[in-house]
DNA sequence: CTCCTCCCTTTTTTT
DNA sequence: AAGGGAGGAG
């Protein structure tokens, strides 16, 4: 017997949950109820009798999971739903090598370092070594490290590799080796992982213990795996050792939504799952509930300008809708203006929450000028991504004392905080520490601790504040074992001096940063509430406390306000979301798509699914915009529409749209150089010949037919799906549609009233 | 050692 | 536009 909640599924969604065991792939539309078939398979695993502690589902937020949980718990009652292991990649595996941690030879509270702490490590590398940092740039070895972790390959087999050499050679950065093996050792003494260790030590683990392998297959009897366009290689062999013993895999994920390439997601994972997985099922979720019919053809019309692709055609029951509005605006202030007065505008017509509305952007840089224009409407807001708020200053000052007192090797976070409150050491005697502690090849806490026994050459008072430094930490290290963590955390962030630093600044700036403190300790007190409700009464150490905290993605952040917001995040953020209203805005060339994607077909498909991505948010209402001007780099410089404009049906749009010819141009303004001669400075797509795209041209409209005029069985031709034939008609008025099947296309779903069919004579 | 100022670079997206 | 680094003064 099947489970009544069974019924709220279509017969795919169906199939793809009932068929429970071996090798499962879900082609999932945008739209079309992925994360229903996902957590309705985990529901439905439950009531079939699965313990939950077997299935582990891995997703793309935290967010998604919590919500997931509670759905399953509504769906079948079970309060076992919460001991499913589910959450990202990163934070699932985090815990698991918690637990594993000394086979690694880790200890059980390692650190994790997220990017700024990596850039440091990486920077003081290359100071070391005395290589340019101009040349020897961080943020590009790190993404080398980074790239090369995600394939599992470890700093010998990079200065192996003759490929990656003659890259870094021909980067003229021959050298990246050294920073990336000496990067290694001193993550390793700090008892830190950065991100990408996370998946790197996880599969080193599964590969070096068989034992561990095998116990974790039998925990695992199901895996279930979202968004899986965008797992890495990393990430794919973790899921294929695990589901090697059970075969009970269910990936879902939509090639078209892939759009995480450039952090080393790999299309080939989804593209070749028949292959690592002889005899799976495949199921194709094509319906798409969300949007009206007129987004989904948009859609359509633009993702069809992409090569490569899955074949799949998404389609939709749902109105027409209204047709898609295109903003033009003189500047980007001027951007922000329109798109706040249309918000404004549909709110007060259609009586609509402010909740009912996102605002989209390529760059997270671009939310200023919308951010004003909304506080001008009086339209209350909120900034998803961004600066959030685990990464501003106090608050990492404090988590780096937090981290220091859980792993004292933790040298990024004994530099954080050694010098802060101000407590008189230096850059000099920072200096020195960290050169005692790379000769030593130990922690710098590790001198520290022993520095009046060891011959360093600190004047007497350096080494009565070392002294001091220290005994505040090993003052709350002895009260780990005994002290929740709520209570520990508070005692730090009052005995570090934080609080009375941030207190006796009186600036409002000063104001916030304390009252910021204060929202960590609260965090830290509903954390520890929520973790001892689903742990039966077990208390959270303050490490577990900052492994949830440095796992968190910009989505995570908790919404328990009231106040009804508009959302206004980056197209990435705005991924498996959606919203009655949404706004694409600052589409224009060399920002979407942006100008770092523009030089190879494969970047500017990525940039075209993200495209894609955006439009298939918004549920009834689509509008886009684009600035002729825009303040970029400080300077300002012309745009131009973007390509992916063009790209959308001309009959979607509810006004005729004209483009200038010179599409691709954008060019700065002439600047004034220091000498006071005008400079010109061109982007390098005014050199290289421009394609244009192929335009569809609508029909003139005495080609037109009346809707009235059209029955099924006739021939008709539709502006750019060609020659077809109608198969049946349904719907009155404005809701007539037409199915037709288009020679070489196949079916399709047209209302008749934007359809512009043109009648042939068989 | 600390604080201040000036100058320089950097701007895609994120776990 | 904004943050980081260098360099100089106290």
């Amino acid at each position: 017997m099947q489970p009544t909640f069974l019924s709220n599924l279509n017969e795919v969604q169906r199939q793809a949950v009932v068929n429970t065991d071996g090798p499962v792939m879900v082609l999932a539309g945008a739209g079309s109820g992925k994360t229903r078939v996902l957590t309705f398979r985990v529901a439905y695993l439950i009531y079939k009798g699965v313990d939950p502690r077997n299935i582990l589902a891995l997703t793309f937020t935290n967010k998604a999971a919590r919500e997931m949980k509670e759905r399953i718990l509504q769906l079948i009652g079970d309060n076992n739903a919460h001991s499913v292991w589910m959450g990202t990649f990163h934070s699932v595996f985090a815990r698991i090598l918690k637990m594993e941690s000394e086979k690694l030879g880790y200890p059980h509270d390692f650190s994790i370092y997220d990017t700024d702490d990596s850039k440091s490590v990486i920077k003081s590398v290359v100071r070391d070594f005395n290589f340019d940092e101009k040349i020897y740039n961080t943020g590009h070895i790190l993404n080398r490290i980074s790239s090369a972790k995600m394939n599992l390959i470890d700093p010998a087999a990079y200065k192996n590799d003759p490929e990656i050499q003659s890259q870094d050679k021909l980067s003229k950065k021959p050298l990246i080796w050294q920073v990336y093996q000496e990067y290694w050792n001193r993550c390793k003494r700090s008892a830190a992982m950065d991100f990408d260790d996370l998946l790197y030590n996880i599969n080193l683990l599964l590969h070096n213990h068989p034992d561990v392998l095998e116990k974790y297959q039998n925990r695992f009897k199901y895996v279930l795996v979202d968004e899986y366009q965008d797992t890495n290689f990393a990430q794919y062999l973790i899921m294929k050792k695990l589901a090697a013993k059970s075969q009970n895999i269910c990936v879902v994920g939509d090639d078209a939504q892939s759009i995480y390439a450039f952090r080393g997601a790999n299309i080939e994972n989804i593209l070749n799952f028949g292959k690592d997985y002889p005899g799976s099922k495949v199921f194709k979720l094509e319906q798409n509930y969300r949007s009206t019919q007129r987004i989904v053809a948009a859609a359509n019309s633009v993702i069809v300008n992409n090569q490569s692709q899955l074949h799949k055609t998404v389609w939709t029951e749902n109105d027409g809708g209204e047709p898609i509005s295109l903003l033009k605006a003189a500047n980007e202030t001027d951007e922000a203006l329109l798109v706040a007065n249309a918000v404004f505008h549909s709110k007060m017509t259609y009586h609509l929450k402010n909740s009912d509305f996102a605002i989209l952007y390529r760059t997270n840089a671009q939310s200023r000028a919308l951010e004003d224009a909304l506080r001008k409407m009086n339209i209350a807001y909120r900034v998803y991504g961004g600066m959030s708020f685990y990464k501003r200053k106090e608050v990492k000052d404090l988590l780096a004392y937090f981290r220091l007192v859980v792993n004292p090797s933790d040298n990024e976070a004994f530099f954080r905080v050694v010098n802060y409150p101000v407590r008189g050491i230096g850059n000099t005697t920072i200096n020195k520490l960290s050169v005692l502690a790379a000769e030593r090849e130990q922690p710098v806490w590790k001198i520290v601790s022993e520095i009046d026994r060891i011959p360093t050459g600190f004047n007497s008072g350096t080494i009565k504040r070392l002294v001091e430094f220290k005994d505040i930490i090993v003052h709350y290290q002895e009260q780990l074992n005994s002290t929740d963590a709520y209570e520990l955390a508070g005692k730090i962030a009052t005995g570090s001096g934080i609080v009375k630093a941030l207190f006796e600044d009186r600036s409002p700036e000063g104001v916030t940063r304390y009252e910021n403190i204060e929202s960590v300790l609260n965090g830290i007190r509903t954390f520890q509430d929520e973790y001892v409700n689903e742990n039966e009464g077990r208390a959270p150490s303050l490490s577990d406390f900052l492994q949830m905290v440095s796992l968190f993605t910009n989505m995570d952040e908790s919404e328990e306000e009231e106040v009804d917001r508009l959302s206004l995040m980056t197209v990435h953020s705005a991924k498996g979301l959606e919203f009655p209203y949404v706004f694409i805005t600052g589409l224009e060339e060399n920002l979407f798509p942006s100008s770092m994607s523009m030089s190879s077909r494969a970047e500017i498909e990525e940039e075209r699914r993200l495209f894609y991505v955006a439009i298939t948010r918004a549920m009834s209402k689509l509008t886009l915009s684009y600035a002729d001007t825009r303040y970029r780099w400080g300077d300002l410089s012309f745009c131009t529409p973007s390509r992916f404009l063009e790209e959308i049906d001309s009959s979607l749009l509810d006004i005729p749209r004209k483009f200038s010819q010179s599409r691709g141009f954008q060019q700065k303004l002439p600047l004034k150089d220091k000498s006071g001669v005008q400079q010109k400075s061109y982007n390098r797509l005014q050199k290289k010949e421009v394609q244009q795209p192929t335009f569809s041209h609508p029909f003139r409209d005495d080609e037109v037919a009346d809707v009235v005029d059209l029955v099924a069985g006739q021939k008709v031709e539709h502006a750019r799906f060609g020659e077809g034939l109608i198969c049946f008609i349904e719907g009155t008025g404005h809701n007539k549609k037409a199915t037709v099947d288009f020679k070489g296309i196949g079916r399709k779903q047209l209302v008749l009233k934007f359809a512009r069919l043109k009648i042939l004579n068989s």
